[in-house]
DNA sequence: GAGGACCTTAACGTCAACGTTAATATTTAG
DNA sequence: CTAAATATTAACGTTGACGTTAAGGTCCTC
């Protein structure tokens, strides 16, 4: 079994409140080997990380099969430089990744000034607002010291690769 | 068994033909556990480090105990700072270790010109020169296009803190 | 409507880098 | 000298991030 209720004839859209520019096609967006593909890694990958709660298509077929929409790769290539440059595994990069998107809500929030001024809310939107200052500082300043300790690496490389060049100039 | 020859009764040292400075204290050095708890990895670290030709105690007891001196606790550092810092596996760390040891010999070799004239020691010097340059020019490489892409990273959280801070202004 | 490419879930396999345990020997505090 | 602490090798266990079948459904073309 797929699983899906196979009844359904139209694309599954993440439960969106807000206005979204309907898709122009639907079961437009690409099939999970050729978005693996564009990405340069494994459909299983991208399994994986949808059951991680990491990275979800935005629909699936009436036969259950997942869509990639661009937005998806280019969250996807967010992901993958997370874990790439900075080293990050990928319960870290969910954390960061939620933190963002509950920063995004807090702003879309406060520009549609409407139901944002009970009491209450304000509090909660401080909340979230404190939190993803600490995480986005705190991460800042892990890879200020990172940065410095490369960077000093880097200097000694480049030192080597000096002396070398100076013996292989000596000896001819 | 202890593997070891159990009749010995002098540290077994590494096979140096160089006049090396004999250590003071026979028997000196950390046991496994002391270095370990110093380098804050375990002794299983250590063992396995050595299983893997990354690093070996610079001597044994009679009874066949490892005897870590400062050189090894220095190096052990590197081995850390190259796996945490730059992500290297253990793989990539013998051999850029590897490599740097073959440059300090060729510069040893170069320093005490005396059989270093022979056409072929001086072919191979060259070719151990050039792996050594190429090495370290990659990695710098390497390491260049990190640092660039960690930083424009960090330009993104330090923009994130930021308008973060302007938000929580505006709400109080 | 038939076939092959591609998809689904489920479940086991893999690999690095150790952790942990077992059975035994050595070192060291008292 | 003895007991406790720590060491040894050997071997199996663990965790993260997937890879790889297995046993089927789905999609698209002919």
């Amino acid at each position: 079994m797929r699983g899906k209720t196979p009844g359904a004839t139209t694309i599954v859209e993440p439960a969106s409140t807000a206005p979204v520019p309907k898709c122009a096609d639907p079961d437009a967006g690409l099939r999970i080997g050729d978005a693996a593909a564009r990405a340069g890694v494994s459909a299983r990958t991208l399994r994986y990380y949808e059951q991680l709660g990491l990275l979800s298509p935005s629909g699936y077929t009436a036969g259950g099969e997942r869509r990639y929409a661009e937005s998806d790769l280019s969250k996807l290539g967010r992901i993958l430089e997370l874990r790439e440059v900075l080293g990050m595994n990928l319960e870290e990069i969910k954390e960061f990744l939620e933190s963002e998107t509950r920063l995004d809500e807090v702003r879309a929030a406060y520009q549609a000034k409407k139901d944002v001024r009970t009491r209450t809310a304000r509090t909660q939107q401080k909340e979230l607002l404190h939190e993803a200052l600490a995480l986005n500082e705190s991460l800042a300043e892990q890879l200020n010291a990172k940065l410095a300790r490369m960077d000093a690496f880097r200097a000694t490389l480049v030192g080597n690769a000096l002396r070398c060049r100076e013996l292989l100039a000596e000896l001819g």
